[in-house]
DNA sequence: AATATAACCGACCGATTGGTTTGTGGCAAG
DNA sequence: CTTGCCACAAACCAATCGGTCGGTTATATT
């Protein structure tokens, strides 16, 4: 990898981190390149503007990184068992100690979907992406599930449940809370068998 | 009422108006300040600082506002009918024209408990009266739902999965998406009982 | 050696932010 | 009539924001 290609994934690994925690408008572009080390003038030739950097962060950070998580989770023999399992893990090594950052896509969903437009049909894309990744995975076994079940129904409850109990365990900062409803998510998806 | 409280209460108005549609960072006090036709002397006069406008607008605009909602819902023969009509009649009211702005409890949830310890405690209060709401509710028809029911558990993933379907009905602005995580989430309460 | 380009530096800019301070009209009490 | 306080108005402030721009350095090419 050439300078600055190490440069520019610098800028993203470290924006990525920064948008984590903050949020994207209350991401200081000045922080970030403290924490680079680099100057305005290095982040503005590898990108044009704040949102331009955002979306690069978006495509090139969040989405590997989430489909990276729940794709393994799906494409295994039992994408029922692989989902609680994924769930389970995920609230089992949620640290409290520091403050808890939530699932930065969803955050960014909240934060942006409905104020800029390049970000909404990101997130748009995504959400659809996963939704056929989970019910085409479900589908694969529906000769073990109920009948008259919506898929596409189905999976985006799934994963607007788990996002919900996601920003329940964000604020509320308890992780015991976070299990139980990760608990009671995974009875529910049980339930979907005959 | 005095012109003075008059002034303070039109703040809060705005304020609520304003917090709800961009979140509390992004809104901005000179936005306020025009739209309430008053100088920043008036609302410094009524209000410390912004932090504080926050507190006053989520105690006495969105928590009453908030309980009005739920707690008719809970209170009829059978809550859980109740609760399938108010998530339905959310749905269903829900428009689409205007940018979709969520419920302002819990935007601010998503963005404030993480930042500032004076949110999140009221925040963390608001959830854990609603849970007890929900759950007493629940328990009082205990003779027609199934045994061994965690009612803390299972309310807070009512709660739970209720935000994350706002949600996703937020960044997609997709009322028929909305509609149908709705209708599923009917279905898991209606499958409660017996 | 001269030139060109990629990669980056850092001073500067206008706009906006939350917040402060000084002043002032009106009304009520003494 | 005057004094004092309430309920603001309006100018002002430092800090920070995203963004621009002229200049610099290192490397590659001719």
């Amino acid at each position: 990898m050439s300078d600055a290609e190490q440069t520019r994934q610098k800028i993203l690994d470290v924006s990525a981190d920064e948008i984590h925690k903050n949020g994207f408008n209350a991401t200081s572009l000045s922080v970030i390149l403290e924490k680079c080390e680099i100057s305005k003038g290095a982040l503005y030739y590898h990108f044009t503007n704040k949102i331009e950097l955002g979306y690069a962060v978006f495509e090139e950070i969040y989405v590997p990184m989430f489909l990276g998580m729940w794709e393994p989770a799906l494409s295994v023999k039992d994408p029922i068992e692989g989902l609680c399992d994924f769930f389970n893990t995920v609230s089992n090594e949620m640290i409290c100690d520091e403050a808890v950052c939530g699932c930065p896509l969803n955050n960014l969903c909240q934060e942006m979907a409905n104020v800029d437009e390049g970000f909404r049909q990101r997130i748009l894309n995504m959400q659809e992406q996963l939704n056929d990744l989970i019910s085409s995975s479900l589908q694969k076994i529906s000769n073990q599930l109920r009948n008259n079940i919506d898929y596409s129904q189905v999976s985006y409850f799934i994963v607007a449940s788990f996002n919900g109990s996601m920003n329940l365990s964000r604020s509320s900062r308890n992780k015991e809370l976070f299990q139980k409803v990760i608990a009671e998510l995974c009875h529910y998806i049980k339930a979907l068998k005959k």
